[in-house]
DNA sequence: CTGATGACTATAG
DNA sequence: CCTATAGCCATCA
């Protein structure tokens, strides 16, 4: 089926979102090949099933809030695990600058032959 | 098929 | 910074 391609692929994204970083819903939906397609990033972490080992806590909104509401149970246990990173989250939001999650950079980094003077 | 939902987002005030 | 609003789009009922 195609949903379960789509929703995999989502999981997959999320699943590469590197230990100490942090990604919105959006930038998940587009690594993914889903543009527009955040509110589904967000159906698809709702339904995630028990025993999951997916980080959802390294997903937040692209302004740097936390999803959830202030004082909920979640949004006490997703603040708890991304300061267990080292990402530390003011009144509920995180320095996306700081701790935003960047693929390409991160493949640069790990493929220093390729290019470098282009700029 | 139709209308409602929502772990979203960009924009305006 | 915060609230309000209008797009957005796969799923649900």
């Amino acid at each position: 089926m195609d949903s379960k391609t789509r929703m995999q692929r989502i999981l997959e994204v999320i699943r590469d979102i590197p230990r100490g970083s942090v990604a919105s819903y959006g930038q998940i939906a587009e690594i993914a090949g889903i543009p527009r397609g955040a509110r589904q990033v967000g159906y698809t972490l709702r339904n995630l099933p028990d025993g999951h080992t997916v980080p959802w806590y390294r997903v937040v909104q692209a302004s740097g809030k936390i999803a959830f509401a202030p004082g909920s149970r979640q949004y006490a246990e997703q603040q708890k695990r991304l300061a267990k990173e080292g990402i530390a989250a003011r009144k509920g939001r995180i320095d996306m600058h700081k701790y935003r999650w960047q693929p390409d950079l991160d493949e640069l980094l790990w493929k220093p032959s390729a290019s470098w003077d282009e700029q």
